[in-house]
Order: C-alpha cells, then sequence, then structure tokens
DNA sequence: CATTCGCCTGGGAGCGCTCCCAAATTTTTT
DNA sequence: AAAAAATTTGGGAGCGCTCCCAGGCGAATG
C-alpha cells in the first residue's frame, strides 16, 4: 500500500494525498475528508524510510542519559524523564530512541547522526566538562539540553531551579529553629548537585550560619550512600539537628542510618529531601521535600526540540535559544518536623 | 557526502562501494581495501533511510516488554536483558528500539510495524493469554519470544530451565534437612512464576512431601511483595523451616520480614531466591539462588532473531523455529545455612 | 589460437515518499 | 462579461541506496 494506490482510491493525486497526511492547508475540505476516509478505511500508514529520505529527516530524536545502563533503568527518575519525553514525541508524531551507551559515547552518536538516524538530540545532565558536548555542538545538532550547562548559554535548556529549592528546603528547616543543618550532596561532578549545595549554602548564610566542613558529606544520589553520608554526620560533633538530602533516595538511606542508630527522624534529626518521586510521600515518616517535575521537563523538553525542527531555520539558528527554569516548591510532610515534633509514632525497624 | 562520491574518490562505481559496505565477497581484495580506506578517511555512513527504503528492511529490530514503564525502568532484571540485546544487535549493526508502551500496545507496534519501521520484533514474557501475541503473529513479522509460551510451538524461543532451577533449588533445602518449605512465587499471570511453582512443587512430592496451601504465597517479584508474604509465612503454624522465593528481590524482602520479627536467617528461616542478580551475591547473608544468566538470554534471542532476517526464506519460513533452553544452575551462598548453621554473624539491623 | 567459463565491475531501474513548478479550477475584481 | 487573482491539483525530478543484468577481462579448456 503506498501513496500512489490511496491517491487511486481517492480519485486524485498521489500529491494531494502527500498534503493530506501532511496537514497542508492547501486541500479542498470535501478532498480532505474522502481522503482521510480512505486512509483509514485501508489502514495506511505511510513508509517512514521514503519519508525520511524524500523528507530529509527521519522523525526519531535521540534522548542520551550519560549514565551506565544499570543507572538508567534502576534510578526512577529516569524512568519518569523517558516518560515525559515519550509522551511528547508520541503527540507530534516523533520517535524517540533512548540512545544506549554501550561502546564511546561519542561512537555512537556520532554514528547515528551522521547516518542521519536522528533529527535532533535531548541531553540529559551530562558531568562537568563532558567532552561529548562540545562534540556535538560542531555538528550543529538541534539539541536541547535538561538540566543547565554552566558557562554555555548557547544551548537551549530546560530546567528546574535547583538552587531555589536547596534554599527554600534549608530555609524551611531554618524557620523551624534548626541551626546545626548538614546537607548530603549528590555527586558533584554533576551541575545538579553543585547547585543544590549552593542553595544550602546561600540559605545558611543569609541566616549567618557557616556551616561547619563535616557537615556537608558528598553522595552519590544512591539511598547506600545517603545511609554511609548519614552515618559519618553522626559521628560528627556535634551531630546535626536535620539534614537536607539532595535526593529523596538519599534522605531515605539517611532515615535508615538515623534510624538503625536507635534515633528518630525527625524527633532527633529531622530529614528533608529533594525531588519529591512517589516513594517520598509513603516511608515512615512521610518525607519533606523540593518538587522537581521530572516528567514535566522532559515532556517540555522534547516539545522544545520538535518545535525548534519544525521551525524553518529563517531567523538566524543561533538566535533561538531558550532557558525555561522551572520554580521549585517545598512540600512539607512529617521528616522536617513541624508538627509532629511530640506525636511522631515511631517506625518500625 | 554518499555511496557515488566515495566511488569518485575510490576510482570505481557506485555499486563497488555498495559491495565493500555489504561485504560482497566478489570484489578484488586490492579494491576492497582501497574502498574502505576511502571510507574510513571520510568517516562515510550510509543513510539509513535510503537503505531501508531501497532495501526493504530498516535493521532496526524492537523489543516489548508488555510491562509499565516505572517497572521497566525500576528492576535491574530488565536493565540486563535490554543491555544483552542491545549488544547482540550492535555486534550485528543492528538498531534495538525499545518500544515504548504508552498507549494501547497493539495500536503502537502496529503502526511501526505497518510503516516498515521495525523488520522484526523480540517479545519479553508476556501475560498469559496475552491478546496481543496472535496479534503479531497474524502479521507473520519475524518474533522472537524470550520466555516459553504454553501450547504454542510455532514461536521461536529463548528460556531458562525455570521448573528444572526452582527444582534444584528447593532439593538442595530438602538435602540439608529441612522439610517445612514453603514458597513465594511470582506473579501467577506470568509463565515464569508458573514454572517455578511447579518445580518447587515436584521437588517436594519427588520428596513425598505434599506442602500445605498456607505455605504457597503469590507475590509480584517485587521486594515489598516478598516483605509482606513472608509476614504471612510467620503466621502459619508451623512456620516454615525454609523459603524458596521465585525471585532474589522477594527473597531478599522476605529475609527483612524474617529480621524484622527478631529471627535470623539461616540459622532460624533459610531463604533461597531465583535470577543470582548482583545484589544477591552483596545482601547479608549472601543469598542462596539459581543463576539465570539474562544478558546472556537477551544476547542469544537478539541472535536468533537477526539470524532468521537475514537468512532468506528459503525453507518454508515455519519450519526453523527454534527453542533454545538454557539449564539452571544453583549458587550456595550463605542463606541456605549450608555450612552456616553454627557460625552466622547477625546481620545489622 | 579460438572458445568457454569464472570473476569483477558498471550502470539502469526502481524503493515510496517530498518538494516544486506549472496547469487547472474556482473565486474575486474590474 | 472578461480579466486578474487566489485556490487547488497533478506530475516530474529527485532523495541515496540495493538489486539485477549485462559486459569486460583474464585464465582455463579444447
Amino acid at each position: 500500500m503506498t501513496l500512489e494506490e490511496i491517491a487511486r482510491l481517492a480519485g486524485c493525486s498521489r500529491s494531494t494525498v502527500s498534503r493530506v497526511i501532511n496537514h497542508d492547508p492547501n486541500v479542498r475540505a470535501e478532498t480532505r475528508e474522502r481522503v482521510w476516509r480512505i486512509i483509514k478505511e485501508q489502514d495506511f500508514q505511510p513508509n517512514l524510510a521514503a519519508r525520511a529520505l524524500a523528507g530529509r529527516r527521519s522523525r526519531v530524536i535521540g534522548l542520551v542519559i550519560p549514565q551506565p545502563l544499570s543507572t538508567i533503568f534502576t534510578d526512577p527518575f529516569f524512568s519518569m524523564l523517558i516518560h515525559g519525553c515519550a509522551l511528547a514525541c508520541d503527540e507530534r508524531g516523533y520517535y524517540l530512541m533512548l540512545s544506549l551507551v554501550l561502546r564511546q559515547a561519542n561512537d555512537t552518536y556520532h554514528w547515528l547522526i551522521r547516518a542521519r538516524h536522528l533529527d535532533g538530540l535531548l541531553l540529559a545532565p551530562p558531568l562537568i566538562n563532558d567532552p561529548f558536548v562540545p562534540h556535538l555542538l560542531d555538528k550543529r545538532l538541534p539539541l536541547v539540553m535538561i538540566g543547565r550547562i554552566p558557562g554555555r548559554t548557547d544551548i537551549s535548556t530546560v530546567n528546574i531551579d535547583n538552587i531555589k529549592g536547596a534554599s527554600l528546603a534549608t530555609q524551611h528547616l531554618l524557620k523551624l529553629g534548626y541551626t546545626r543543618i548538614a546537607t548530603i550532596t549528590g555527586a558533584l561532578n554533576l551541575v545538579g548537585a553543585l547547585d543544590r549545595l549552593e542553595g544550602y549554602l546561600c540559605a545558611l548564610r543569609e541566616a549567618g550560619i557557616e556551616p561547619p566542613s563535616e557537615y556537608i558529606q558528598e553522595g552519590d544520589w544512591s539511598e547506600a550512600s545517603g545511609r554511609r553520608a548519614m552515618e559519618c554526620l553522626l559521628q560528627a560533633t556535634p551531630p546535626p539537628e536535620a539534614v537536607f538530602a539532595a535526593s529523596d533516595s538519599m534522605a531515605i538511606g539517611a532515615m535508615k542510618a538515623i534510624q538503625a542508630a536507635g534515633l528518630m527522624v525527625p524527633n532527633d534529626i529531622a530529614v528533608v529531601g529533594f525531588d519529591d518521586m512517589p516513594v517520598a510521600a509513603t516511608v515512615d515518616p512521610p518525607l519533606t521535600t523540593v518538587h522537581h517535575p521530572i516528567e514535566r521537563i522532559g515532556f517540555l523538553a522534547a516539545s522544545m526540540l520538535i518545535e525548534k525542527l519544525e521551525t524553518p531555520p529563517t531567523q538566524a539558528s543561533w538566535a533561538n535559544v531558550q532557558h525555561i527554569v522551572l520554580p521549585a516548591r517545598l512540600v512539607i510532610r512529617m521528616s522536617c518536623g513541624q508538627a509532629l515534633r511530640c506525636s511522631a509514632h515511631p517506625t518500625d525497624v
């Protein structure tokens, strides 16, 4: 089944059918309807390879997550991100290709791009100074970054306001009266982790507090690392009264360490997380955290990229760089100790 | 950069370059080398869309995992499976497309297949009586199943011997002297879970033991479900001395339930898992389990599919159905209590 | 030495679309 | 009513490959 055959059945030409499929407005309403009816009737799908070859675009966009497969497929963060991207692609008739990094990242993407298989790229937060990014830009491949990249304003980005979010969380702890506030950071070779650390520091300094260096522990986003970091924090003298963890997983790890030490959250030590992942609401006690609309970010990034792809490069393409920064919002639950300071129910270790 | 240009640089014709790229033996060695050199020099990649259009195949195979995204991206099982498939594809110059099920599965795949975007499909274990499978077969799309599908021998499969594996695990517990052996099954709408249950039952019956129905608890593969199931088992009178869990996650959940009840593994209750995921070796106590070479299974399934695709359909295609069943192997660690019955070190709850 | 056979090589004919221009049709204007 | 303008339609020319057939060349054969 081809365009030509549909055209024959509809009593018009190949070109008209093509116009209908591509939503070209220059088709008489009546003709359009007739053609659509035949297309539906025959359950016709245009051949993607032919479209790609003739139209010089594949309608496939790649999502690159510079992390090992085992991380991508274990952290629900990525599941949500991918879901958001996939939804946007679906809505606009694009295909999302997860670029699975097996060999050298450079090679693989380079390959796909050169083979004209990819129209554009979504790039999840790369490591700081990732050599891959300049490599991609040189190719002038349409690119949207999820997360910001310091020192470059020529790449479109979608991001949450990490600094503000971390600030909000820390300020909330300050407001509750805690002064010995520690933090467990994410992996510090990621901009997001640095930003959250900065937000934490800013909030404390604004309150005139300079945290001792032992109050700043580096994690790697995982629950296990949160647990280890908290174990270190418990050794500090004096130990902190509250902890801001840069991710919910780490916050949960920290809570487990606290509970394993025979202490209680939030009565003995308050904990605040970041990301507001689904688990945050169901752990015990429910975790106070900063909401991070990951799925929405993925959706926006993919939409932005598709928009770019479909806008003819009339204006200088360097000019239409956009930066979307979504506001962070604090979700107050029990783990920070607000109303709960006297009514906590014991946890079931 | 096109075939034609490479040909010009190499002083030969488009056809010859095409032959070189496609490893056609009918090219003089000297010419072949010269052409390869130019290709490397120019960093040339043939246009995929053109190849797909002219060659009537896309070199893209789809991997369908009939599970919600959140499951796929959370269970390391799938990460390993995907990795295996991706490696095989990479090796043979194919692309793996994860088919993300957003809307109706039927629709999405139907779509991709009709648009000639997919040459073949890898299908991870579908639910029993999944209406999707017959749908796919009607299309005569090359298909390889990971896991078996009862009552159909016309689909190629790659699988581990689940029945034998579960038997081995149960027999091992019997050999250690346990007689009150319970099981935590996987989700029973999956063939794999049924097979593992069957293996467990067979082993017990061979030993002349008929387990009471309360010794058989259904889980859903998750750690949480293992924990819940174990809590039920602990209520049984008399409680079991040993538990065979149909997955490592559930086994770990069970161990946590046992430890939370103030009992010890394996001294009070022995636990055996299934899958031998990386965590199995690192939990405390290390988990005795059945090795499941998931990555290898993915690799084999993808290789088999590609083989099918590249074999011209000379012989009746219905005839070349293959079933690979990999043997299961027991990995004995500490959690079953073997040597450990008197030397267990306490766990750090 | 002419003939046959094998091995290489070149080029034509598409694959099923999109893009573009020109022709046909309709609508608006004078 | 004819002319001009706007709208709608048709078909040619590719996109960059693969497939196939025909032709060139040298070695083996009679």
